[in-house]
DNA sequence: CTGCCATTTTACCGGC
DNA sequence: GCCGGTAAAATGGCAG
């Protein structure tokens, strides 16, 4: 790797292409997603409104039963687990 | 600020001092937590647990009507808000 | 709340879906990419050094020597030339 | 759960108070870098090269020119020299 | 020394 | 077109 233009900086070029392409591929996805906001906007939806939908609906499965898990972790943390 | 050496450089080393004087005052604060933690540590404290514990204190103003929140977002998002 | 507005509820959930697929591809992708990291890293880059460099490769040239400068210009400043 | 445990529960609110404290310390300072970045950028300074140059003084000038070194190489193997 | 978690930085997106 | 805020990515630090 010591020799910037010989074997290792083939492999160097072969990774750092193959991140590129994937990156390509990512913004495409990206670009599809800002289309469906797009449409719903002028469907008359709220975009940044359909976004918290989204994160908490991410969200839910973890939290589903936050609460239990906060008594769990003040008994813990008081050492009668 | 094109002159690296002229006035803008001493703009800019003053700025720079400045912000590194306030990283070490951030470094300080951040060590006396890490004290903290410790001590708590020693007298059998879960730090961990802990950390989730003031996490989700800092939380809860926020969320304590995350419910509701959920509901005016729905309603806002299908146009009946 | 499945049909909270009737048809909108409908048409939100298909929105909401169609971008949880998209988010789904996403992350895929990105999967992908940490694989070509640990790749990468595994033959011995540094990957840090190589989002640099790719980071450096999305700028048109222009900007690119544009900021290769300006760091130049700041670390003069500085002393660290 | 003000005692959930007797003493221990004094002990735990005690250390999350000071926690606490702590953090807020730490917010005022991190808005007061946040001022100066502020202000640098208003005289024109770019805040992201500024942000660079400060990490690179961080780090211990073997480790930095070692760190430039491997970039020129990376650079040089992919043809951006 | 590796993997995880917290912090910090970067990039994006919507509003003005 | 810029700016601010917000979410994603990346770096760094800690624990095991």
């Amino acid at each position: 790797m010591a020799d910037a233009g010989g074997v290792a900086g083939d492999r160097l070029r072969s990774f750092v292409e193959r991140i590129e392409r994937l990156e390509e591929e990512k913004r495409e996805v990206q670009d599809q997603m800002k289309d469906v906001f797009a449409e719903a906007k002028g469907e008359g939806f709220d975009v940044k409104v359909m976004r918290q939908v989204i994160r908490l609906r991410r969200l839910r499965p973890n939290d589903r039963s936050e609460l239990e898990e906060l008594l769990d972790l003040y008994k813990s943390a008081l050492g009668m687990a």
